[in-house]
RNA sequence: GUGCUCGUAGCUCAACGGAUAGAGUGUCGGUCUCCGAAGCCGAAGGUUGGGGGUUCAAUUCCCCCCGAGCAUACCA
């Protein structure tokens, strides 16, 4: 990319500059010191270095310093200036040009790097209890993991997504519990959840167990008297199924494809929990007390020890966390990526902690903690959690849609807490990115379709052929002129525009790169939106089909590229790109 | 109390330690005989919560306050 090569560019000046004793006290060019950023003014140009931080070796001001490397540059087809300590990059056309020729060639692959560290990545997300609908806050590690599934692979790396069913423990049976009640409501007996609120705690009251209720009743009503027709086990395996398969269902329409559904249950049964609690006794990193077992996870960062079997002994929720990071691991994968919610985030030291003891790598494991999500209604902002209030994730994909659901749970950092505004996600209108963007890709698409489209005028009733041929306009990403950009940089009323978007198209690059290495999918969402602007700027000033063929090309081509990249970035983001709206 | 994540324009948010702190939205003012006006152009809007420190340079790093959310289980 570009950054990159005006950053090789400048070390290889600072070599030259520092051979010929022109840099003061320096050596050598020290590494990680310099970086290529974008100038805050565009004026000064298109690419900048700031070279102040190399005063304190070459004890010279900073303006010296820039000036000294500037004389040693040699770049062709490149503007440069000095002011103060920056040196300042403006591209020239063949730069531009070679770009817009790799989208065109590239396609869908455009930024795709071409040999990078591969790693095989387990990637855990949303991993919700399957005892009641999902909330709006699983929606938003949907969103970021399946784009972050979607980014990784594309970067290159092996990717695994898997949900971790919380399908154990004392919730399963406050599910049978709850939906016992249920059953008999339906069935006309005179029964209600407890009214004390303690009490209330044990059960699900959510009216999202009727319809299983009713489901269950419909599939036996042939086997009522049977003794077993309420048998708790049997109806908490029953509302667990339904359970799953709603949110499976769910998961599937909102974009997001999990490779496994990893039971926990099932890490129980298969004896790998116990077989886990073992290994870390054999390991010496087991004790009792108070007639408890505590895993000593303080020599390993923890601030205290943990607790591993109760004192009834059963296993507390860690053991089979452990066991199952212990599995993950057995698996193969050099890299856990875990998305969990912020209110988790006393889990790590743990579960890290464990992953050390057991003799792994606990830099292999990164975990994303994301912050919760709120609602805004009207203005208001509606807390989660208070069950009254809650509004579930399907009810929220009904009320705005898929894409702009998934677009707003992905466009913030994931380490602030998300506003989600659902008056504003849900008007189709200048107010919601979603569509702004997906707006300038519908238009890219309607320039293009006109483009070959013959018309007929209205006075006359006459054809009139249209204004570049299937043939030609498919040439222009297959076997085009080298130089058919040209026209677009000798025409000095719109180059501005055209060249601000070529630079941002080449940004894709950067932005890739960067979204990827530090898995902040939300830059992606930012990205777009300039591009969105960027291209809507290019569109205002410059007539894309017009009489002068040679222009009307190059501009189609920029055209082209545009909305290819629009849709690489769209198809990331699980979000469609319409080719009309 | 302690730990984690935060505090930036009216609102929602950006800003590898670097140039005049930027976008969107909202407000105000322009702009359609012509490829989609769901667009574009412009204006106003800031003591980056407060105070110290490190640095040539701090929204960014460190310390102390103030404020918010979350977590501080032999629950899952």
């Amino acid at each position: 990319m570009l950054k990159d090569f005006f950053g090789a560019e400048v070390e290889k000046a600072i070599e030259k500059a520092v051979n010929k004793n022109q840099l003061g006290q320096m050596t050598e060019c020290p590494k990680g010191v310099l970086s290529v950023e974008k100038p805050k003014n565009l004026e000064f140009g298109d690419f900048a270095v700031n070279v102040s931080a190399l005063a304190r070796f070459a004890k010279l001001s900073p303006t010296q310093i820039a000036q000294e490397i500037a004389a040693n540059l040699d770049i062709k087809d490149c503007e440069i200036n000095v002011i103060g300590g920056f040196i300042n990059f403006k591209t020239g056309f063949r730069l531009l040009k070679d770009l817009i020729e790799e989208i065109l060639e590239e396609k869908e692959t455009f930024a795709k790097p071409k040999k990078i560290n591969k790693e095989k990545i387990l990637l855990e997300y949303v991993s919700a209890n399957p005892t009641g609908p999902f909330h709006i806050g699983h929606g938003r590690w949907a969103a970021m993991g399946s784009t972050l599934a979607n980014l990784l692979k594309f970067w290159g790396h092996d990717v695994t997504q898997e949900f971790y069913i919380n399908d154990a423990g004392s919730q399963i049976d406050k599910l049978g519990q709850s939906l016992k009640i249920r059953i008999q409501q339906e069935l006309g007996e005179k029964i209600d959840f407890p009214t004390d609120e303690a009490e209330r705690k044990n059960y699900y009251t959510g009216e999202y167990l009727i319809p299983i209720a009713k489901k269950y009743i419909q599939e036996r009503r042939n086997r009522k008297a049977e003794t077993d027709f309420l048998n708790v086990k049997i109806l908490a395996d029953y509302a667990k199924n339904e359970m799953e398969n709603l949110q499976k269902t769910l998961l599937k329409d909102f974009g997001v494809s999990f490779d496994i559904f990893y039971s926990e249950q099932d890490l129980h049964d298969s004896g790998k929990v116990e077989a886990c609690v073992k290994k870390l006794k054999e390991m010496g990193k087991l004790y009792e007390k108070d007639g408890a077992i505590w895993f000593k996870s303080s020599d390993y960062g923890d601030e205290q020890d943990r607790v591993i079997k109760k004192a009834d002994g059963s296993n507390t929720y860690l053991t089979a966390d452990i066991a199952y990071h212990l599995d993950k691991l057995e698996r193969g994968y050099d890299r856990l990526i875990n998305i969990w919610g912020a209110d988790h985030h006393g889990y790590v030291a743990r579960v890290r902690a464990s992953i050390e003891a057991l003799g792994y790598d606990p830099n292999k494991l990164e975990v994303l903690l994301g912050q919760l999500v709120n609602l805004v209604i009207n203005g208001e902002e509606v807390r989660m959690g208070k069950r009254k209030n809650m509004v579930t994730l399907d009810e929220l994909i009904e009320e705005v849609g898929i894409d702009a659901t998934r677009f707003w749970m992905i466009m913030r950092n994931i380490d602030t807490t998300l506003d989600f505004d659902i008056e504003l996600a849900k008007t189709a209108s200048d107010e919601n990115p979603v569509f702004y963007v997906q707006y300038a890709h519908a238009r890219a698409c309607s320039i293009l379709r006109n483009a070959v489209a013959e018309k007929i005028d209205t006075q006359t009733g006459q054809k009139i052929p249209a204004p570049i041929s299937e043939k030609e306009l498919a040439e222009l990403s297959e076997n085009y002129d080298k130089n058919i950009l040209a026209p677009i940089f000798e025409e000095k009323e719109t180059f501005d525009s055209a060249r601000k978007l070529i630079l941002k198209l080449e940004e894709y690059k950067s932005l890739i790169k960067f979204s990827a290495e530090n898995r902040q999918v939300y830059t992606i969402c930012r990205y777009v939106q300039e591009l969105a602007v960027d291209f809507h700027s290019f569109y205002t000033v410059s007539r894309v089909i017009t009489e002068d063929k040679a222009m009307m090309k190059a501009r189609l081509a920029l055209v082209t590229a545009t909305k290819t990249v629009l849709k690489n970035a769209l198809d990331l983001l699980g979000v469609s790109a319409p080719e009309k709206m």
